[in-house]
DNA sequence: CAGTGGTCTAGACCACTGG
DNA sequence: CAGTGGTCTAGACCACTGC
């Protein structure tokens, strides 16, 4: 005797959202969106406008179905997404968490190079060392990759990350300035913890997905002088693009990595 | 008023399988096994006998949840999790299929070298070029990957994959013996299409899942040779283990990526 | 049209966490 | 102990495929 909640979609009588507005004339299917699809989408505007911040609790699962007026196992299967997606963290008996880059745990979720023995708790946390954070423009790369235009403003860092003492990442950073406004190498020095922790902290921009590009290469000279090796180590340069919610670009990164002591780890599925 | 058909486990009551004979003293958990991760053990096991070949469609919900006597929401989640290890193929309307590496569209799955403009289609396939194939005995670094001993038996192949008749992957990999008799670099030439099909349709090996590691790397002179580049053209070194069902090593890969016109892609959640 | 996977619901009960 | 996520069921109906 349930008043029969409108069990199917009514076109997705939620507030105007494009579900379905990416390439122009390819495909016209009826777009037919599952309810949990929805719900999926709103939960993700509810973190997208921060109404739970990273590392907190989101309202239970039934408490989530009351306000979406589905039932359970329907809020159930939107979460379930999101979990796989590491944007939500389900925890049995204590609720679900927003993803956050700040917890020991999953800290590092992004670096894949890991030390010969394969135990990256071996070697303690790496060193870092903050060689420059300026103010600069975009270059053509930068702008494609960051979805901008050539010569807005971007803050460029560069440094150096070190394991027992042994320089082993280069990396340089671009990152659009607007959202970053206040980054200063002062802040990038003082800050304990992953980079990415503290662009949620100080900046709430969270990074929730990225991909890499790996090439081979030799280094030029400054880079010798920085990693501290010669012109014909071949490191492996790793450029990564990450994204925060909906696919909105906000890092580019260039790494350069030392491959005598590590390895890039990558698993096929 | 069904039979009650026991809802929760009765510890593992399906013949003897090892669920969790993984670290020694580590965890003492009662091992709670749901339902589901029951069912897909049997699910499992009788893929690996090879009840269901490749391509070919496994029963329906339906059938299973009659089979197994469970519901048949039970046995979805099973085949959820199945799918999403890339073992099972779901399409909606048709049918749940065993998933494999001789089908258009899942092709080089394992294969993340793809060209600068980012389109796998753009260059056509590659042309296979075998340069050896021989009868040789594991080393200590092959016989740790494939967990075998060390002097045992193995096949060797090295080829040479071009892009555009451009030599751009040299590769040389190890198989264990047994399994793969009757391989021969005739076999290897005549055969049209990835090698993991070949495998899959000659040998009955299917490969599951694999894991990289990665280098930066200098090519010897013979790889020179091979690959018609200089000696100081730095080349990605991607050493992979594969595996079939049960997490059975079956082969050991080593190849030497040429990435001035490709770049690994990796994509990170 | 029948058969398949896909969605949704409602309700019962289990496992885990913390007070 | 109450509250959370996790499992399981039974049944209804939808979307897709192919005959």
């Amino acid at each position: 005797m349930p008043a029969t909640p409108t069990p199917y979609p009514e076109s997705t009588a939620a507030p105007s959202q494009d579900v379905s507005t990416t390439s122009a004339a390819s495909q016209q299917t009826p777009a037919f969106s599952p309810l949990y699809q929805q719900i999926k989408v709103l939960i993700l505007q509810s973190l997208q406008v921060g109404e739970w911040k990273p590392s907190t609790a989101i309202p239970s699962e039934v408490e989530l179905a009351v306000r979406f007026k589905v039932s359970q196992g329907t809020v159930r299967k939107a979460i379930d997404e999101l979990a796989s997606e590491n944007l939500l963290l389900r925890r049995q008996g204590k609720g679900t968490f927003v993803a956050t880059h700040a917890e020991r745990q999953i800290q590092y979720r992004f670096l894949k190079l890991i030390p010969d023995n394969g135990d990256p708790s071996s070697e303690g946390p790496a060193q870092r060392q903050i060689i420059d954070c300026k103010r600069s423009r975009a270059s053509v790369e930068v702008a494609r990759a960051l979805a901008i235009r050539q010569g807005d403003a971007v803050l460029q860092v560069r440094r150096v990350l070190s394991f027992a003492s042994t320089p082993t990442i280069l990396e340089d950073l671009w990152l659009p300035a607007a959202p970053f406004k206040g980054l200063t190498a002062e802040r990038l020095r003082d800050y304990d913890g992953p980079m990415y922790a503290l662009f949620e902290t100080e900046f709430d921009v969270r990074m929730v997905r990225a991909e890499e590009k790996i090439r081979a290469v030799l280094p030029d000279l400054e880079q010798c002088a920085l990693l501290k090796i010669s012109a014909r180590s071949p490191l492996l340069s790793v450029e990564r693009t990450a994204y925060t919610y909906n696919d909105i670009p906000m890092e580019m990164r260039r790494g350069l990595y030392l491959t005598n002591k590590h390895y890039y780890r990558n698993a096929l599925n």
